[in-house]
DNA sequence: AATGAATGAGCATTCATTCAT
DNA sequence: TATGAATGAATGCTCATTCAT
């Protein structure tokens, strides 16, 4: 008789490539997903080389799926903020406070999904990660501007410069400099910029 | 008599060096510098591996030097404009659209100089160059505050912002997508998020 | 069921290592550790670059690990007759012999752990080898001297010269001519020699 | 006419021969035989690579003729202390002290003269220069043993003997630690140990 | 004669992927 | 299913020697 997988079996195939997912999540912390090697990663997942081909058909893909499950779990946790209560004006800064405490806090991964190169593969996650970004500062901005508490512009421009200015100003240098201190002011300067750029000011 | 090298010859080996960057140019616009291998440059330049040691010292050492050769003329060239004449605002503007026509007209090599990572000796050069442009801004906002064209802030940050904003909205996207065309009317909308973020409005 | 790696399978493993380790010999043996290359070791083991790899981190550790074989194997021979039975004396001339005649048989093999300088590891190793020599020919000694069969004397330098006796007048000489003939006459002398150094003669 | 090397031109590429041997020298003292390269020598020298070769047909030859050079040198300079006055006795102290000193005072081009492999024509060169050592030695030896100042022996042995103990008590430990200090009494025990195994004592 | 640019085989090392067991 | 030994193309770099000028 065939054989056939049990639910047991299929539990089990699932925990073992959730075991893999975990150690490769945990090396590119460590070193970004250049340190990662299918030896290394079997080994640290105490398997054979051969059996991540069984879960992964190939490296890069096992890399763009690590890549979604990071990138899905840190947009998701700024769109809590941004859906959250309170005026867009607070909500934005709200969204780019969390952004850039949750950069500072791991540096590597940071890193790692916003610039370092990997594969073609890669790069199409990445852009779709950053319109990601993108769409919950635009879904703030238009309402903002539908309050009138931010003044018209072109909101698909606004929320893109705002992941840029994150992007530069913070993620950048702390790649170059492991012991880069961010002062909360520079998320202030930040978002103070930000606000200029999207409010309607009086003399 | 003794053989003494003439000016042609002198003449010969620059240009040979010449040839080569411009063979490594032509291949890191293709495929970045990950694309670049010597023994590659040295074919695509028709002399042997050997050869291209004798006019560099290393891999590291030709990459620094292309670097600094290409991002010191892009560097000056929104230097001209900066230093140009018109107000602050002219010329902020002025600067701003110049960077991203350049960096839409060589897609390649504006994501290389930007973004791609190479080494850490390049990773410095890389800080250089940024800064360099951050630099540029500053000056015109620092003149445009003192002429109270534009509000005081923290200047560093401001000219730290443009630049992330011009990366992130135009030169990410031009390497995914080969055709993306750039409209004229998105420098602009940059523009115009940066100069709302400088300037005192009225109502 | 999950593979297991059997008995069998350890053994297969530890003798490609033995492999190795014996092509490698063989190699050293007809052309010194500078005939030794990556590749064709693994050429003459008919694998691949790559595995060799996997037995050996890098070349320098496959040196060492070799050198180290050879070298605990002779002293340990030498160590054997050392500590045999007999008068100092007796013992002393038979240590000679042993060395004389082992590196008369392995002639490439002698002149690579004697003389053959290949990395600043295997100097420290060839120190301790030469020690390792020199430790043994000590301990002879120091007991001669206190049974008074040898006149009493630094026994470090004794040791010591009676090792540079032998590489001078065996091994030296038989890496020049592969037709050398060494006599036993010869490792007599030495012996002669030796003990004329050391101990108290009567008119 | 035919071209015609005159006096002066013959002199000027003697002077040239000897302008790149004192080079070569220079560098094999700070470094060894292995730190020299054609194209090093020819720089240090002020010259092409190319005109190397016109008065060296290849490195090999060029080495073999540097260690001709150096080693003539040192064997005349012992062989003058050989042949001085005094008894065989003084003399064999002497030239064993001299032969250490020299030794102690250019440490890296001792080594390389007795140890430091390079191509087997030098291998053959090393040989004769160990023999004249020997040859010296062994003359005072005979010397010695015709005066009844040593007992009788195998003299060729007993020459070659004090050469290995020379070059194992002193050059070997010399190139293991640059700050090795060889204290004078070192030498008086090899001299004291070679004299034991020359001469009659009486209790 | 002198030049020195050019050669190119050679070397140690890495790592994603395969496949016989 | 799982194993893990084996693969081998690829890479940066060296250096004695040649030869057109």
């Amino acid at each position: 008789m065939a054989y056939r997988p049990t639910e047991k079996t299929k539990t089990r195939k699932e925990s073992r490539r959730i075991l893999l997912l975990n150690c490769a999540i945990l090396q590119i912390n460590a070193g970004g997903f250049s340190s990662l090697t299918m030896d290394n990663l079997a080994n640290s997942a105490g398997i054979a080389v051969g059996t991540v081909y069984k879960y992964f058909d190939s490296k890069s893909l096992l890399f763009v799926e690590i890549f979604k499950i990071l990138t899905e779990k840190e947009v998701s946790i700024i769109r809590e903020v941004a859906i959250g209560c309170g005026t867009p004006y607070q909500r934005l800064n709200e969204a780019i406070a969390t952004f850039s405490r949750r950069a500072m806090h791991s540096q590597k991964q940071s890193y790692a999904l916003i610039f370092e190169p990997v594969n073609p593969m890669i790069e199409i996650e990445r852009l779709k990660y950053r319109k990601a970004y993108a769409a919950i500062f635009k879904q703030i901005i238009d309402e903002g501007i539908a309050k009138k508490e931010f003044i018209p512009q072109p909101t698909d421009l606004a929320a893109t410069a705002i992941v840029g200015i994150i992007a530069e100003v913070l993620i950048r240098p702390l790649t170059q400099d492991e012991n880069t201190h961010i002062e909360n002011t520079l998320i202030e300067k930040i978002q103070e910029f930000c606000i200029r750029a999207l409010t309607i000011r009086q003399l």
